[in-house]
DNA sequence: CATAGATGTTTACGCTGCAAACATAGCGCG
DNA sequence: CGCGCTATGTTTGCAGCGTAAACATCTATG
């Protein structure tokens, strides 16, 4: 039967509006929900409303869309660096512990995206160039603390990007260990901020100028 | 036609003989060729030169099969930090700095093996003991350095479990950058092993009693 | 106002993980 | 010694997946 044309558009329209957005929260929501293995492309269309085919018009393919999820969770944790960095003006030591907190915080409360992000669907031929960008804006963000840290006599070591690899392997490390293997699995985020704590310290002691 | 039954066991005898093995040997090392995404169960039967059924008799499922191929490498990974242990007795802080090279060594050798074990394959219903076990196992390794580090007084701290952790933390975290989101790819084994002794001198100056 | 390009749908294909029914082989018990 | 029981491997079948191609619909541009 043909169906209803024109006037009343109530009955969604054949066109989306911004199905690309729509695909991308959908695809995260989803990801979150069920895990990076049980996500299938066909059920992020049908949660957004659309056939499944109909991706294919906005991403490459599935990795495609995967990649979108993970350059916004990088703009997402450059942003939370971002702010750590802004509540502590002038006190480098508190903006990395802060920072790294909110890095803890935020991938223990999206666990699916951050293991997304740094696990590794990159097959490098596939490098986009976006999400490589994304991820070093992030990178920056800690840069900042950490330059800016030397460059008062706070820290110490050799050079910045040493400091910063340091610091970032050391918080990033905890992430992923409370995330991964079951070893480390905290009930609630007053555990995790603890933990956040005890490599901070650890961080600051290893790092300060001396 | 009938299979020649009985005299000529050339031609591969209907019971494989070692399946089990086979199927996480072959699953290694299609992991590593293929990645982990890429895998299929179906292959792997195919590479052990079985019918792609055969291993539901040996592994509930394709997961099942993966958690035994990610304990194999943590007996492999704990094997590598009890022999830098043993290659510097007496000098704890000698000990994590080899530990530490060992286990980025490893893990940049073996990534999808590394990804798999720390991903996120558990699904916390099916946390298989004899993973979680073989994980502890390493984890051991690592106390047992500390440990003795903090009874000679070399290391600091205010309990050693902390302690294990900030330094297992820098040190994982390290390989997971390195593994993961493009942003550090050194080329050769020689600047991964720079990166390692840079997180292993933070490492110590955090940890070293003062 | 027509029509070209952008956007969404339908259909189809090969591959996947898994279950059920079937075949074979080795092992213990009479 | 032989018979069947059980462990192991195979075949067949199914639903779901990602993707491509052909088709339908809308929207914007001349």
């Amino acid at each position: 039967m043909m169906k209803n044309s024109g006037h009343t558009r109530r009955e969604r329209p054949y066109h989306h509006g911004d199905l690309y957005s729509s695909l991308v929260k959908a695809a995260e929501d989803l990801l979150e929900e069920k895990g990076a293995n049980a996500l299938s492309l066909r059920e992020v269309c049908q949660c957004a409303g659309v056939s499944h085919a109909a991706p294919y018009r906005h991403f490459r393919d599935k990795a495609a869309l995967m990649e979108a999820v993970a350059k916004a969770g990088f703009n997402q944790l450059g942003e939370m660096i971002s702010e750590a960095r802004a509540r502590h003006p002038g006190e480098p030591e508190m903006q990395i512990l802060d920072a790294g907190r909110a890095y803890v915080a935020w991938a223990t409360e999206n666990p699916e995206r951050t293991r997304l992000m740094f696990g590794g669907m990159m097959k490098s031929d596939t490098i986009d160039e976006d999400l490589h960008q994304a991820a070093e804006a992030a990178y920056d963000e800690i840069y900042r603390i950490i330059d800016e840290g030397r460059s008062t006599g706070v820290f110490g070591g050799r050079d910045t990007d040493s400091v910063v690899l340091s610091a970032w392997s050391a918080v990033h490390g905890l992430t992923m260990l409370i995330l991964g293997s079951g070893k480390l699995t905290p009930e609630n985020p007053r555990d995790v901020r603890a933990l956040a704590d005890i490599i901070g310290d650890t961080v600051v002691s290893g790092i300060r100028s001396r």
